[in-house]
DNA sequence: TCTGGGGTCCTGTTCCGC
DNA sequence: TCTGGCGGAACAGGACCC
């Protein structure tokens, strides 16, 4: 059997690393946001969360909730390095971990004499080294560990086996666990199941009806806390896009081909740097009544020319032709291939063999 | 007072070739 | 020759995550 699995979370990241910047904030209510009148909250500080500011609520609603709080423009370049001064240390105490997105992992505990005490030596070299606080929860899998590190952060240190995470949560609202958000607790809700002792005991029938064959057994063993202690270490990107909200809504077409084009050139831009190329071109557009299409078009061959990506996408904005103003355009490329693979996939696909 | 940006994964549909 | 089944690829949308 394997595990323990550990997952380590950095503490109100994107505001810590500000506070680390700027130490004559510390103790006041700060909030990293953009500047637009469409600007939403990325991170709140503890002290900005007593205020009920959270993630992804509209700056201009933290503003009214709390008119003293510091507002701070984000700054993804310094949060980048943090965090990769923060995954080094990690590395530096454990052989196999998962980092997912900027500020948290997954770490294999297998074979370790003393994880907890492991645990808390990683988290006071973190500290030592980056001055970011991280959260610790362990478990028998990956859910577990990420429910327990939830559990009483900041500064949160929480070690459950499945059986005591179910007990611990039986009471608690289904959106508690990874993979339940807002549409799936509407969904389940509807069927009178909130918290997760009522969907562990739901109907499995029941559940498929409504579902799926592989949604609704999956959403009890999420209930159950069974799931993966499977680690992936080596993840590689499989795709990158640009997109951006405007202030005001756009009318004109001409309008969103020049936003369109300052997206694409930055995306290839990127591309090029990473050196990564895709095959498939895609855009996206969101409506002023918020309905999000997608357009994309597969091409015969690898590419991360300006030339070529933006040629496809004003072709696709051109079909689709929004009929209402328009509030988002992005631009993406994937279908990246393995680097190692990417010099033998060059060549034109599609065509029926010789 | 509406709701960012950058991703991943899953599902259902359609199309195409065998 | 016609038809149906099947599988894979592409595509669109949606849900979710940080």
């Amino acid at each position: 059997m394997p595990g323990p699995i550990a997952h380590l979370d950095l503490d109100a990241f994107f505001a810590s690393v500000e506070l680390s910047r700027r130490p004559e904030l510390k103790g006041l209510p700060v909030i990293v946001a953009g500047s637009g009148p469409r600007a939403v909250v990325t991170t709140a500080s503890y002290e900005a969360r007593l205020f009920g500011i959270g993630s992804a609520m509209p700056a201009s609603k933290a503003k009214r909730l709390c008119r003293d709080a510091v507002i701070i423009a984000p700054n993804f370049d310094a949060y980048r390095e943090v965090s990769r001064a923060v995954m080094l240390v990690i590395g530096n105490h454990i052989e196999r971990f998962e980092q997912l997105g900027i500020d948290e992992a997954f770490l294999d505990l297998e074979g370790l004499h003393s994880p907890k005490a492991a645990m808390r030596r990683l988290v006071g070299d973190i500290y030592d080294q980056t001055a970011m606080r991280a959260s610790i929860g362990i478990g028998p899998n990956r859910l577990v560990a990420k429910v327990a590190s939830d559990a009483e952060k900041p500064n949160g240190f929480v070690v459950l086996t499945a059986d005591e995470a179910r007990h611990r949560f039986a009471g608690s609202p289904v959106s508690l666990v990874p993979g339940i958000g807002p549409r799936t607790s509407e969904r389940l809700g509807e069927m009178a199941i909130t918290t997760l002792a009522q969907l562990r005991a739901a109907d499995e029938d029941a559940l498929i009806e409504r579902f799926g064959a592989r949604q609704g057994p999956a959403l009890i063993a999420l209930a159950c806390f069974e799931a993966s202690a499977e680690l992936v270490t080596d993840r590689e990107a499989v795709s990158e896009s640009r997109e951006t909200t405007f202030d005001r809504d756009i009318n004109s077409g001409d309008e969103l081909e020049t936003e369109l084009k300052l997206l694409a050139a930055e995306l290839a831009r990127a591309l090029n740097q990473s050196g990564r190329r895709g095959r498939t071109i895609r855009i996206k557009v969101r409506l002023d009544d918020w309905t999000t299409v997608t357009r994309a078009r597969t091409i015969p061959t690898l590419t991360n020319e300006y030339g070529v990506i933006i040629a496809v996408a004003i072709a696709l904005l051109r079909e689709y032709a929004p009929q209402r103003p328009v509030r988002l355009v992005g631009v993406g490329v994937a279908g990246f291939v393995p680097r190692q693979q990417s010099g033998q996939l060059e060549l034109p696909l599609g065509l029926p063999a010789a």
